[in-house]
DNA sequence: AGCACGCCGACT
DNA sequence: GTCGGCGTGCTC
């Protein structure tokens, strides 16, 4: 009777939650319990909401109280939509964390957070999913009706669906039919990863006996020759290499397609179709059951000693030294201790190749998560992680998100990366500061992995608070490419050089090109002229909005800004005074790729920049010629480094260093070096050493020395130094004000003023306003500033604080409205 | 994020 | 005289 009696108590209690709407709001909003969801009511499940007047929202609960607001009436919670939390508790930790951290509302890491089938809104459009076929026997009423409406309209809304149920509460059997996998919550496509697909041919095995391959060659000898040298080029091969492609081998024996299609229509060839990586060194360091070498074992050592004093490692190793066979060997032993490993990777380096190489490790046990995976597929990753199904997560940047609940490892490759970094919607997070912290959570380790680390990780580990491991030896006799600097100044005078090519660097194009090998020249400007200037009044055109000069281009005919995209024609006569002396000066992409064309007419040569690359395919277009040997020479921008596997390249050149080494930007040595090895590291492949030209103004610049040297150490202790008397602190803090005007005069005011305002707290130690790239860009968003906490003591909260009120009394003064965005590194 | 309210410019 | 531009404020 009594425990009835408390029973009935319970149920009678008016419960209220508060819950985070997935918007742009500064507060959780809270809304009363209806009687009957009571014994429902948990943190961390999803709820259906009404929010302002007719809109309805997924939101999150992030409180339960049994206090009744005091100031409004709440609403009631139109449903529960989990049996079970899809958010845990130290998830909801985490996104409070980062939304106080990166200055922004929680609501705003929810929407980063959850994949978006799963804060179905109103305004959600569904769709039928196309891939499944529905039994129409196993629908029910309401579940036919919505079928049969999207099979007349192909997309309908949320709120379409309710009016056509004539129901309010369509949210469950929506998210029913969507885990039955009728539906699809449409989103935003993103272009799908395409992994490189190859052919690989295998000899039948009956061929492995003498006699029969000999009864073969004397067949095939009469009837066949073209087939007979192909057969035996492939046994050449096989002695060479393990796997053998179908290019690999056409261009071995000079047999045509038709020759192999013919054997394999004979079964003495097989082939079998696989997905490759479009990164180096993937294939050769991870074969099966790998023994690590000498090195890698100490390696290894002081990781697993250094995590017993720190949670936090810095792996520096030099590139082709293995890292990933280390990253292997602890994912295993974390998962054998019954841990959950996450392993973060830079977008572009997540491809399928390396998910089908773990998978041989650690089985249906990793799952992936990436941004270019559909709704579908990044809810089952979601869901599998909850359930504890999957033990590592391979992703991108958002996989700081998923569901885990014991995490063991957090593996952050590739550390450097300036894509762990979220810039345009907010939360503006940087993941792998965010694994630190999610790692301090779990009680996890941290391992970053670089060969060339970010200067505020490698301090952090100069000054003991990470641990730090070095890894120097190449893995697999991997040789580092031949490294030659040509002086532009010195080959000008003996007038040795042509066009922009010195003789140097065309010898080596003619002899790659001699033995069918691939060149890439890189030159970090797009376009054909970043200035026109007029000789007779020295007239420049500039940006009307950014107050830069405009780029000359030539394929559109046009002046481009390349900070806001402003166009305008391109004047055949100077517009301030009529002379026809316009002068072209500098060099972009463009030039580099018409003169070559003029120096080498049989040659065919691409060009791979942001103008080339922005159509659908682009990309994917560019990197396939290459590949199947369409292209002898591709000049391209930054985007020909990013650890992309150009298998026929063996002569890189840099058309200009000193584009890199004058970036006027207080980063800019970090960043030279970066690119500099990272383009370096394209050059040459297995059993043929790269060479690598550097043309420059300035053949001393200790930046190119330390490239050609691999001397990290140095550039780091050469920075810290220069730092140091610089006007800036060795490292600052980075506000990032998301201002937005159309007017970029008014942006720019208001930039300036947010500044004073700071100064008033925090005098000189706030530096700005700046703006991303060069000093005078008037830039869409406006990165402003901070600040030095080597003195005062000043803690971070207090700092944030005082910010926010500053902000606060800005937007008050109706000078804008806009949030403060956080990002970049804090290394304290 | 939506949506309403409200105040100034060019139109049937 | 209105229609409609977007600036501002509010949503439990």
């Amino acid at each position: 009777m009594l425990e009835l009696a408390d029973a009935q108590h319970t149920d009678r209690k008016t419960l209220f939650v508060e819950v985070i709407l997935p918007l742009t709001i500064a507060i959780n909003y809270t809304y009363r319990i209806p009687y009957e969801m009571n014994g429902q009511v948990e943190v961390g499940k999803r709820v259906v909401v009404q929010f302002g007047k007719s809109k309805i929202y997924t939101a999150i609960i992030a409180h339960i109280t049994e206090q009744a607001p005091a100031k409004y009436e709440a609403k009631y919670i139109m449903d529960i939509l989990d049996a079970e939390p899809i958010v845990n508790a130290a998830q909801l930790q985490f996104w409070t964390w980062l939304a106080d951290y990166y200055l922004c509302n929680i609501g705003e890491v929810m929407n980063a957070a959850l994949p978006s089938a799963l804060k179905l809104a109103s305004e959600t459009k569904i769709e039928l999913n196309k891939e499944f076929e529905i039994d129409r026997s196993t629908l029910n009423d309401r579940e036919f009706l919505i079928v049969d409406a999207l099979e007349l309209q192909p997309e309908l809304t949320v709120s379409d669906i309710a009016k056509l149920l004539g129901q309010k509460t369509v949210m469950p059997i929506l998210k029913l039919m969507f885990e039955k996998n009728i539906i699809h919550i449409s989103e935003e496509v993103n272009d799908r990863y395409k992994p490189r697909r190859r052919t690989f041919i295998t000899l039948n095995p009956v061929y492995h006996n003498q006699d029969q391959l000999k009864e073969l060659f004397s067949i095939l000898e009469k009837r066949a020759p073209k087939q007979a040298d192909a057969v035996l080029a492939y046994i050449q091969l096989s002695r060479k290499q393990k796997t053998i492609s179908k290019n690999e081998l056409i261009e071995a024996s000079g047999a045509s397609a038709t020759a192999i299609k013919g054997l394999i229509e004979k079964e003495v060839l097989f082939a079998e179709e696989k997905t490759v990586s479009r990164l180096i060194d993937a294939d050769d360091e991870l074969e099966s059951n790998f023994e690590l070498s000498p090195a890698q074992k100490v390696a290894l050592t002081e990781i697993q000693d250094g995590f017993t004093q720190k949670d936090v490692l810095l792996l520096h190793g030099v590139t082709s030294s293995g890292k990933t066979q280390l990253y292997i060997r602890l994912i295993e032993q974390m998962v054998n201790n019954g841990k959950q490993v996450l392993y973060l990777l830079p977008e572009i380096a997540l491809t399928t190749h390396i998910v089908e190489r773990l998978r041989r490790y650690f089985g249906n046990s990793i799952g992936v998560y990436h941004s270019r995976f559909n709704d579908n597929e990044r809810v089952e990753v979601w869901q599998k992680v909850l359930t504890g199904q999957y033990r590592v997560v391979l992703g991108a940047r958002s996989s700081v998100f998923l569901p885990f609940s014991d995490l063991g490892l957090i593996v952050v490759d590739e550390e450097h990366e300036t894509s762990y970094k979220q810039f345009d919607p907010a939360p503006r997070y940087n993941a792998r500061d965010a694994a630190i912290y999610l790692g301090n959570m779990y009680r996890a380790k941290v391992l970053l992995g670089s060969a060339t680390p970010s200067m505020e990780s490698f301090f952090n580990a100069h000054n003991g608070k990470y641990g730090f491991v070095q890894l120097t030896e190449r893995f697999g006799g991997v040789q580092m490419p031949q490294i030659e600097v040509v002086s532009i100044a010195e080959e000008t005078k003996k007038k040795t050089i042509q066009s922009h090519f010195t003789s140097v660097l065309m010898n080596d194009i003619h002899t790659a090109l001699a033995a069918k090998e691939q060149v890439i020249l890189f030159q970090n400007r797009r376009g054909y002229a970043p200035v026109i200037i007029c000789k007779v009044c020295a007239y420049t055109p500039k940006c009307i909005n950014c107050d830069v000069s405009l780029t000359y281009h030539k394929s559109s005919g046009k002046l481009h800004c390349h900070y806001c995209g402003y166009r305008e024609e391109s004047p055949s006569v100077c517009p301030a005074c009529g002379s026809t002396q316009l002068e072209y000066k500098g060099f972009g992409t463009e030039k580099v790729e018409d003169e070559l064309k003029l120096l080498l007419p049989d040659a065919r040569i691409a060009r791979m920049d942001l103008d080339t690359t922005r159509s659908k395919n682009g990309f994917q277009n560019i990197l396939n010629d290459l590949d199947e040997k369409r292209i002898d020479i591709l000049a391209g921008t930054q985007m020909v480094a990013k650890g992309l596997d150009f298998a026929g390249v063996t002569v890189i050149g840099i058309i200009s260093a000193d584009s890199l080494l004058k970036y006027p930007d207080f980063r800019a040595n970090e960043r030279a070096y970066q690119l500099l090895a990272q383009v370096s590291g394209r050059a040459g492949r297995r059993g043929k050493q790269g060479k690598v030209v550097i043309q420059t103004y300035d053949p001393n610049h200790r930046v190119i020395k330390q490239v050609i040297d691999n001397d990290y150490v140095d550039l780091y202790n050469t920075e810290m130094t220069e730092r140091k008397s610089f006007k800036y602190p060795p490292f600052y803090r980075l506000i990032q004000l998301d201002i937005k005007h159309k007017d970029p005069e008014v942006l720019y005011h208001q930039a300036e003023y947010l500044a004073k305002e700071l100064r008033k707290h925090f005098d000189d130690r706030v530096i700005g306003p700046e703006y991303p790239l060069v000093g005078r860009i008037r830039n869409y968003f406006i990165k402003s500033i901070m600040m030095k906490f080597e003195k005062e003591g000043i803690s971070m909260p207090k700092v944030k604080a005082t910010i926010r009120e500053v902000i606060l009394q800005y937007n008050t003064t109706k000078l804008s409205k806009g949030s403060i965005v956080q990002p970049d590194v804090d290394p304290y």
